[in-house]
DNA sequence: CTCCGGTGCTACAATTATCGTAGCGCATAC
DNA sequence: GTATGCGCTACGATAATTGTAGCACCGGAG
């Protein structure tokens, strides 16, 4: 089941509870995600920056997840090159954001 | 292997840059992290009303997201039983109510 | 033209994480 | 006792992630 993601359509689970925050949860609950979205959040990378942002990240997952993250809407491949932020998934950062300002309070 | 998490501290990628952020990024964004915090969101449920709330994900991952979620002080494990959100998780939970409105826009 | 460096992207085997099922020890009931 | 529910663990099977290498393509020197 389900070879998803690369470039089928969603293999996201909880898609078919019809509750579209469990497609979300389990979208960005899924490795690299949600740090892709946060190192896109000011400027658009190419996939050697980003890759290079994200610790070096294998390129395998990286792929994996841009696509499943553009076929979501958040990120798109400008033409000129480089992986950047929709005005959707700028909004899905913004959304973000106040964790920020949680993680500094946190410092286990 | 690292069978860490359990009661080790932090097997969390990314705590050893020094940025909190990451940190809360990689522990988030393992399977079920967020979906857990989630269902916590209103009321504490036993593990394994929790485990039915989750879909019946396998008791395997469920204990050790919550053992990763205790010991990062999100989650807590009730005398009486059940688990439930510190008043940490709770606030961690307002900063993703915004993403609920966002997943109800988005509906892809 | 050829060569070089950069892009996005893919193949492959090895390693990890997750799943699914079963079950433990403990406490509280009946 | 027997039964039920709790938190939690073991185990093999399956799926996801990692790491390394490399592809095809493009633009700018040389």
């Amino acid at each position: 089941m389900a070879k998803q993601a690369s470039s089928r359509s969603s293999g996201v689970r909880g898609s078919r509870t019809g509750r579209p925050i469990m497609a979300l949860l389990d979208l960005l609950g899924r490795r690299w995600s949600l740090r892709i979205l946060w190192e896109l959040r000011d400027a658009p990378l190419t996939s050697r920056a980003l890759r290079t942002a994200c610790d070096e990240a294998s390129p395998t997952v990286l792929q994996t997840r841009l696509s499943e993250l553009r076929e979501a809407g958040f990120v798109e491949l400008g033409e000129a090159g480089g992986y950047g932020l929709t005005p959707l998934g700028r909004d899905l950062c913004e959304t973000f954001m106040p964790l920020h300002r949680f993680a500094e309070r946190w410092r286990k």
